[in-house]
DNA sequence: AATGAATGAGAATTCATTCAT
DNA sequence: AATGAATGAATTCTCATTCAT
C-alpha cells in the first residue's frame, strides 16, 4: 500500500495535476515544460502557440489544460515559486545557517536565466498573476534563512526581509543581462553579502 | 550647495532632428515625449497608435519619423541614456567625489519608475535595441563616478565597474516592483554602498 | 371536462431508442432532455458540451447517441413536432370541434418560449433538419383540426392550411419576444382568431 | 450653397458617416450593405471574415469602422429601423387613412426575406442590442398609422399598438419560411386585417 | 458502451505597417 | 509633411468531432 517513492519535487507535479488520466498528466506536465522554456527564452509576449508546439501537442489542449494565457502564466509562477520555496526549506533544515541566506541567493541567482519568465513576471507591473499566497510561502522560506543567519551573527540584525528580497529580486534581474558571467556574478554578489554582513564577521 | 545650472537637455533633441522643418521637429519632439510616457505607462507592448494620440499627431506621423517601433524604443532609449549619462558627468565635475556614485545610484532609482520603460528594455532579452554606443558613454560616466570615488577612498579599490552597473540595473529593476516605498529604497541601497565602501570607511 | 388521459408520450421515446441497453436508453433519453432545455435556453449556438454536462454524461456519450450537433437538433425537433402531432390529435378525438383549433393554436403559444428550440429552428432558413415526414404529420393533425372547425362552422370555408401554419408559426415567434404577457398573447390571438371565424360567428 | 440633393434615405447614410473621407465613407457603406445582406443569407452567426469579402475589404477595415460584431450588427439593425420608421411616416403623411396601416404591414411583410437579419435579431432574446431608441421611433410611426386607422374607422376602437406589432412581427417571422409564395402572404395578411377591421367595414 | 482528453479548423480582435488623399 | 484609412498577419480562445483508455 505504499505510494510510490517520487522525487520530491517535478515540474508540474502538484498543484493541478490530480485525478488526471496518465496521458492528460503527461501532457499537463510537457506543456508546463514546455511554457517555461518558450517564455524563458521569448519572455511572456511569446505566443501559447509555440508553447503547444513546443510541448508537441495542439493548441486545443493547451487550452483545455490552461483555460487562459494568464492562467498558464500562473501556472508557471506558482511551479517555480514552490520550487524555490522547497529549497529554501530545505536550506533551512540542512544548511549551514551561517551560510544558507548566502547559498539561497546564490543558488536563486545562478538559476535565474532558466526562471527568466518568472523574474519578468515578477517585476511586470499591470499583470495581476494572484498568487499571493505562493510568494507568501517563498517570504515564509526565506525569512527562516534570515533569522537563522541572524542568529548566528552571519547578517546584520538590522536587516529586514523587505531589503533582503529586493536585493535577490534585483540580483537575478540583474543577472539575466547579457554579460553576467559566472565571474560578474560572484564579485556582485560579493558586494551585496558584504552589505550584508555585520562589521565583525567581514 | 546650489545645484549645478545643467544645459537644458531636451527630450528629443539630438540624434535625428537636424535639418527638420520647424513643424517636424516640434512633431518628433512629441511623439518621443508621449513614447517614452506611454511605454513607461503600459510598458513596450503599448500600441503605436495610443503613441501617436497621445503626442497629438497621427499614425503616419509617427512612422514617419520612426519607420518601426523598434526605431522608436530604440530613440527612446538612446535619450534616456544621452541624459543619465548627462547626469554622471555633471556630477563628475560638480559633486562630491565621495558621495557622487551613491548620489547618481540613488538618483537613479528613485528615478528609475518614469524611466520603466528602458528598464524593462535594458532586461529584455532577445530584443536588440543596438544602442551599443550610447550605453557604452554611460558606462563611461559611471566609470567616472567610480574612479573618482575610489580615488578618495568612498569605495573599494577592487570593485569594478561591472558589478557597480550590475548593482545599480538590478535596484533599478527592484525599484518597479509595487513595495519599493521611499524608505525600503533607502534601507536596501544602504546596504548595497556598504558592500560597496571600504572597511575603513564604515 | 376531465383533461383527457394521455398515453404518456415520454421525450425520447420512440424514433431512436430501439434495441438499446437499458442504460443506453437512459442516457439518450436524458440527453434529449437536457438538449431541449440548454438550447431553450441559450439558443441553438449552445455548446454540445453544455449539454453533456446538463445531461450528467461525458460527451463522447452524445457523439455516440447522436453523431452529429446537428443530428441532436433533428431529434429535439422531431421529438416536440411528434408531441404536438398527439396533442393535435387528441383535441381532435376528445375536443369539442367549434374551439379545437384555437385551443391549440393557443396551448401552441403559450408554450412558445418552452419549446423556443423549435421556434427557432423551423425559423431559420438555411438549416436543413429534414424532418419533413414530423411537419407533415403535424400537418395532417391541423389539418383535421381545420376541417373540424369549418364543418360546425367556427371557422371560414375559404381558409386554407398553409395561412394556418403560417399564422400559428407567427404567434409563436412573436411569442418569443420579451413582452408577450398573457394578456398581450390573448388579444393577439383574439384578433387572428376573430380574422379566422366567418362573419355569421362573430 | 444648396446641399446637393440625396435620395433621402440610404443605406450606411446617417448615424456614423459623418466627417469620413470620401474612400472611408464608401467603404463604410459597402460593408454595411454587405453585412445586411451577408447576415440575411446566413443569419447573425455568419463570419466577419465573410462581410469583409463580400465588401471587397480586409477584414481590418470592417473592425475600423466597427470595432465588434455586435457594433456591426447594431448599426445594420438601426439602419433597417430607420428606413421602416421612415416609411412609416411617409405613408402617414402621404396614404390613404383606410389603408395605410395595412399597406405597411403588407410592404413589410414582403420585405421580410430582404430584411432577415432585423427579425431574426428582434427575435433573438439574449442578444442585447441597445437599440431601443431606434425601436421607439418605428412605433411611434407605426402608432401613427393605427391612430390614423382607427380615426376612419378603418380599424376596430379597442385595438393597441402591441398587438399591432405583435401580428406584425409574427407575420414578418413567418415570411421568412421557405414557401409563402406571395398569394400565401396575400391571404395570410387578409385574415389578420379581417380581423382588425370592426364588423362594419366587413 | 462510456469516458474525457486531444485535435485543429475557425472566429473575433489587435496592431505594426503601408499608401492614397 | 501630415493625415488617417486600409491592410493582413498574428493571437487568443472556442467547439464540433475523433480516438485512446
Amino acid at each position: 500500500m505504499t505510494p510510490p517513492k517520487r522525487t520530491p519535487v517535478e515540474i508540474g507535479d502538484p498543484g493541478g495535476a490530480k485525478g488526471l488520466r496518465a496521458d492528460a498528466r503527461r501532457n499537463r506536465a510537457s506543456i508546463l515544460a514546455a511554457a517555461e522554456a518558450v517564455f524563458a527564452e521569448k519572455g511572456p509576449t511569446a505566443s501559447t502557440e509555440e508553447v503547444a508546439a513546443t510541448a508537441g501537442v495542439a493548441i486545443g489542449t493547451v487550452f483545455r489544460h490552461f483555460p487562459t494565457k494568464q492562467a498558464l502564466l500562473q501556472a508557471i509562477m506558482k511551479d517555480l515559486l514552490r520550487r524555490l520555496t522547497q529549497e529554501a526549506s530545505s536550506l533551512t533544515v540542512d544548511g549551514d545557517p551561517a551560510t544558507a541566506l548566502f547559498t539561497f541567493i546564490t543558488r536563486m541567482v545562478e538559476q535565474a536565466a532558466e526562471k527568466k519568465t518568472v523574474v519578468d513576471l515578477l517585476a511586470a507591473t499591470g499583470i495581476d498573476l494572484q498568487v499571493a499566497d505562493s510568494v507568501q510561502a517563498l517570504r515564509d522560506g526565506i525569512q527562516g534563512l534570515l533569522s537563522g543567519s541572524q542568529q548566528v551573527g552571519a547578517v546584520r540584525e538590522d536587516v529586514r526581509l523587505d531589503e533582503v528580497i529586493a536585493l535577490l529580486t534585483g540580483a537575478c534581474q540583474g543577472a539575466l543581462h547579457a554579460g553576467w558571467d559566472p565571474d560578474l556574478q560572484r564579485r556582485t554578489l560579493a558586494i551585496v553579502f558584504n552589505g550584508l554582513r555585520p562589521p565583525a564577521a567581514r
